[in-house]
DNA sequence: TAGAGAGGATCGAGGGCACT
DNA sequence: AGTGCCCTCGATCCTCTCTA
């Protein structure tokens, strides 16, 4: 039963020479609503632009622009009379304006009718349909910078956000329930003990840990609502210590961070580096410069080794990271807690004197 | 003239639902 | 219970346009 459209542009017969096989009178039980809606709407030629309607009317195919606001204008229509314009009315629709004008919007390729002959209009409709139907505002909450005054007066309603999930390699991104053994009030506990215990280094790492970890679900709350790099270093010191901040990793990506990072760095890292030193250079004029301006600063530091540093720094080239995002630049005679905070962006970043 | 941003297109996963 | 179809959603890519 495919192929068999007829072609009557006829407007006497509406819908009934058009769509294919059951004609079951539009499913949708709501009611209320106009059911019948798909059968009498009417494609709203007299709303289209003078340059679409002269292709049209002289058998020109419309450029994809035309044609993209054609869409538009049709999908805008539709949509009010039904806003769930369900793939059938989609189908009918494109059938219809197909029968019409075939010479202007059939899907043709050398002459040959591909498949119904409208299926690339009912999949324009269709993506137009689905991108006016998903909402502006990012479904995934990002981090975003919050000033300490404005009390998030656009925070984005929670049923108009998708689910929150994992992403990025985190498999505990937004962790949902407190552990059972846990309270507001023993993760404040928690949390405050572990700001006494990081002033003094005799600190057991063991209880360090034990604790960071417990607090967990707490950690993900502050991140994730976007509080300021200073806030979270004032509130959970041990994220910027080696200890803290591979507890916190390990919880979020299930990964040992230092553990991985040095395997890798045996087992991959000479290919990279090779990679970028060889293969990559020709990437861009960009990538080409921070290569050459890396080859002349070889030898002068100390404590790392040359090829780690440029590995890490290539990466970032590669990927046209902005170091700046990543390194902060202080004067050398800078101490820790003269460092401006307020211009330091919000992601962190690594703190460099000199 | 390159880069950013908006809008369109596409893909895969997953859930709902009707039908068998 | 299995199957097929449709819909939604997240993610991402592509294309076009605007702007610095």
């Amino acid at each position: 039963s495919l192929s068999s459209v007829e072609a009557s542009p006829t407007q006497s017969l509406p819908s009934l020479s058009v769509s294919p096989q059951s004609s079951s009178s539009s499913s949708s039980s709501s009611p209320g609503l106009d059911t019948q809606w798909d059968v009498n709407f009417e494609i709203p030629w007299s709303k289209f632009p003078e340059e679409v309607m002269q292709a049209l009317e002289r058998g020109k195919r419309p450029g994809p622009k035309l044609r993209r606001q054609m869409v538009r204008i049709v999908v805008t229509e539709m949509m009010q009379k039904c806003p769930h314009v369900g793939k059938k009315h989609s189908t009918d629709v494109a059938a219809k304006m197909v029968a019409k004008y075939p010479s202007s919007l059939q899907d043709v390729i050398e002459g040959d009718i591909v498949g119904t002959g409208y299926h690339s209009l009912v999949k324009q409709l269709q993506n137009r349909i689905e991108n006016v139907r998903r909402t502006s505002t990012p479904k995934i909450r990002k981090r975003k910078h919050q000033t300490d005054d404005s009390d998030q007066t656009d925070e984005i309603p929670l049923e108009e956000r998708a689910a929150m999930q994992d992403t990025y390699g985190c498999i505990k991104w937004n962790v949902k329930f407190l552990p059972l053994e846990e309270t507001q009030e023993s993760q404040k506990q928690k949390m405050e003990k572990l700001k006494v215990m990081f002033q003094h280094s005799d600190a057991n790492p063991e209880e360090v840990k034990c604790l960071m970890k417990s607090t967990f679900y707490t950690q993900r709350q502050h991140v994730n609502q976007g509080k300021s790099i200073k806030c979270l270093r004032e509130e959970w010191p041990f994220w910027f210590d080696e200890l803290g901040m591979s507890v916190h990793f390990m919880e979020l990506t299930g990964i040992d961070l230092k553990e991985t990072f040095t395997r890798n760095l045996d087992l991959k890292g000479k290919r990279l580096l090779d990679y970028m030193t060889t293969v990559c250079v020709n990437k861009s004029k960009k990538f080409l410069q921070n290569y050459a301006r890396l080859q002349r600063m070889r030898g002068q530091r100390s404590g790392c080794s040359d090829d780690v540093i440029e590995m890490i720094l290539l990466l970032l080239s590669y990927f046209d990271e902005e170091e700046e995002s990543m390194f902060f630049h202080v004067e050398d005679t800078c101490l820790a807690e003269e460092v401006q905070l307020e211009q330091v962006p919000l992601t962190p970043v690594v703190i460099v004197c000199g």
